[in-house]
Formats: structure tokens, sequence, C-alpha cells
DNA sequence: GTGGTCTAGACCACG
DNA sequence: GTGGTCTAGACCACC
């Protein structure tokens, strides 16, 4: 699973991992059934603090997304159907949206703003293929 | 000045203000030279603590923004052309930062991003200009 | 770590402690990686309140010397050999700039203010050495 | 009169005044019955409101090392007597003393720290020869 | 009038 | 336990 934690941003640790994992899901790149990596491996692998892998984990419970079958561990929990595609379209356009205007208002070049996009793009694409 | 606080996201209210402030700067809205609102009358106009807004003004102070006059107030200072494009390029990399990570987790593919980037920058950009 | 508050220098305090640690860094008495003292347990020991070394230590993460690690404490930064040097530097030439400005005032040649700077240089430098 | 303010410093500009003249008081750059500039023409020179001037001058009168001649102006009072090179001496041994400690604790080496304070000294020198 | 500093105390978020 | 934020209020220095 690609997390990436951004230690600057100001954002909560488990806040960022709540987001991301959400996405995962309904994305389908977590399928219901799928088992979540455990605390300590998740909380090893981003060498941030096991509770607050377990804080993430909980606030998923609550909303449901995942099930923690006891002894066994969390999975992805059957909630993933429909409007898939129109949810993953609005989610992406929202942060489109803000970096054109932030581009416009700053007059920064469609020019560049396309080539860091791309440069970016491929930062984390690479990056998402050795996570996994 | 428009500045608007919203005392609900979360965000602390001198890191709205210092983002809203830079943001003037860059954009040219406010020029060097220019004085600030006096922390008291800042401070009444958006019924917030005095103190809050001497901390924004404050760090805007550290970071080469903004001058202190003493005894008179503060003042936007003569930033280089360098400098300012150097925050430009950083607040706007912010946004792409996002942006490309979603686009990764959602698994869209770059060359729909990037054409959902030139489409919103072309949609943006002709607004920007009737408003002119 | 020593620190050493003059409440009657008419210096803020936040100052006084900022000047302290950037000298501790920089001459390598406190190393990237260490923590500092809590603000609680620091404000404790100086007998000042909590909100002034919190300043201090704020001012210091902006300068890119002191790192935060969420809910564990603040330590010291990752700093670049360059930019300690420019740090230093910029500590040196400031006291070599009043010494200059008073020599033009008070009328002293170059030559002996040169000649001085030897001496004392030379003093202090074999004082230094044999506290090794 | 050379004068040299520094607006960033945090000293309050009335004491770099008060201690400045002081200074040219001991050097004998002002002598006894020598005219002080009007409050109008140093404000205006230094670029500083003519309240703060007035504000060094009082004090300046208050130590007893001015007088005041009603409807004429301010003049250095005749307190200049004895003493004066090695007045001048320790003045200056201070700020060569901090300089010298500060370059060894910095690890300046000798070179760097002579040739530092013979750049400085070429530039007030000059400087004060263009305020004459 | 301007901003700067410090305090005391409350509350929050994070780990 | 850690630091961060905000408030209310006092006092100071400067112009």
């Amino acid at each position: 699973m690609f997390l990436e934690i951004d230690h600057s941003s100001g954002v909560p640790i488990y806040r960022q991992i709540i987001r991301q994992v959400r996405r995962h899901i309904v994305t389908g790149g977590l399928k219901p059934g799928d088992q979540l990596e455990s605390v300590r491996e998740l909380a090893a692998r981003l060498n941030v603090n096991p509770m607050t892998i377990s804080k993430a984990y909980s606030l998923l419970e609550g909303e449901g997304l995942v099930e923690r079958r006891r002894g066994i561990g969390l999975f992805i929990a059957d909630v993933h159907n429909g409007h898939v595609d129109e949810i993953k379209s609005r989610m992406f356009a929202e942060t489109i949206d803000k970096a054109a205007v932030t581009a416009v208002q700053l007059g920064i070049s469609e020019r560049d703003a396309l080539s860091l996009l791309r440069e970016k793009y491929a930062l984390y694409r690479s990056k998402s293929r050795r996570q996994k």
C-alpha cells in the first residue's frame, strides 16, 4: 500500500493515513476482504509511532470502512459499491482545480504548470511502484 | 486588505493571515512600501486578539516580506523579484504535489491528469482575463 | 545545556535563549539529533513563562536549526555545513562591524586596530587551547 | 559628524545617536564650544523622526555633555579634560575583545578575522569622510 | 499613536 | 508526556 507521509505539512499523521487509506479503498487498490498491514509493520515501514497507526485504523473502523477480526487483524469492509469512478474523478478534480487556480493567480505559465505536474507524477508513480 | 478568517477550519488564525498577506504581496495587491493595517486595527476588525495578529506580522517580518519602522508601523518590504518568484514556485509546487499524489493513488493516468490540468488552466485563465 | 538569562539587560528573554542555543549548535555543543530540553522543563529551570521558551524554540525552528517531532519534542536539525558556516560568518561579522565603527569614530588607525586584534586573537586562542 | 544608524539592530535610534555623539566628544571630533547640528538638519540627514534626535540631545544635555543656548542651539559643554586617550583605548579594546572571543569560539582563522576588519575599516572610514 | 514582551491560564492535538 | 494556540491584560519603548 502506497502511503506518503509529509512530516512538515502540519497535518496530523493519523489523518494523512486515514485519507490515503480511504483513497485506496475507493480506488480499488484495497478490495473488500483484503487484510491491512499490521499496526507494527506499517509503523515500522513509515517510521512513525505504532499508536499513531492504531489511532488511524480505529477511526477507519469507526467509519465502517474497516473490520476488526479478533486475533487476526484488520480487513477492508464490504462497502465498495457503485459511483466509484465518479467519486474518484471528483476527488482528483478538486486537487487539480486548486492547482489551476493557484497557477493562474500567480501568473505561472501553462507550460511550466504541466511540466511540474509531469515531474511530480513520475516521482510519486515510481515511489508507489517501489512500495507495492 | 481583504482577509477572510475561517475559525472552524482548524488552521491557526495566524497562519491564515500569513498565507493571505503573502499571497497579496506575491500577486501585487500589496506593494513594497505599503503600510499594513495596524495590529490593533486588524485585531478589532477580525475580532481576534492583537497578539495573534502580532505573531503573524512578526513571522512575516522573519520571512523578510515585511519591515518594521519603529514607532510607526509595519510596511511591505522591498522584496527582490527573485525572492518573489521563489515564493510563487513554492506556493504552486505545494498544490501540484498534492494533485500528483492523488492522481497516482486514484490510478489516474498521467495523460488524463495533464489533460485535466490543461482544461482547468484554460478555464481559470479565461475567467481571470474577463475580470481584468 | 548551559543558559544564562540576564533579566536586567533589556534584551528580550526569548532572544537571549535563541542566541545561546544558536551558539551551542554552531560550536558543536549541541549536535544534530540531540533533543532540546522540553518547553516546560526549561521554563521551570529558568523561571520564565513556558510561552517565552516556546517562542524562542519556534523561531529557531523557523531558522531551520531545530525540528519538531510531533508529540515527542524538539530536536537539533540536521544542519548543512554550509549553513553553519554562514551563521558563523554572520555572528562574527556583527562583532567586527561594531569594532570597525568604533575604531573610525575614535580615530584609531587601521594599523593599530589590526595589531590589537592580532594580539587579542592570540590571547584567546592560547587560552582556548589550554582549556582543551 | 559621522553617524551610522542601524535600523535593524533593535537598539533604539536615540541610544545609537547618544553613544556615537559621546564618542565624538571623547575623541575630540567634537570640541567644547562646537555647535551641534540642529535637530531638523540631523533628522533630515539621517532620515529619522526629529523627536528622536531631540530626545537624544535632551539626554546628552542631562548628562552634562551638551549645553543649550536659548534661541541659538546646542553646544558641546566644557567637560573635555584628561584621560581621554585612556578612555578611547578602553572603549575600543572592549569591542575588539568581543570580536576576538567570538572569532576564537567560532573557529575563525586569524587571517580571515584580520581581513574582515580591514574591509570593514575601509568601509566606515570612507563613509566617515563623505559625511564630514 | 505604533509594535514588543511577558504572564497566567485555558484548551487542544498528538503520541 | 510533548508542543501549539489563543485570550486577556499589564507594562514598556519608541516616535
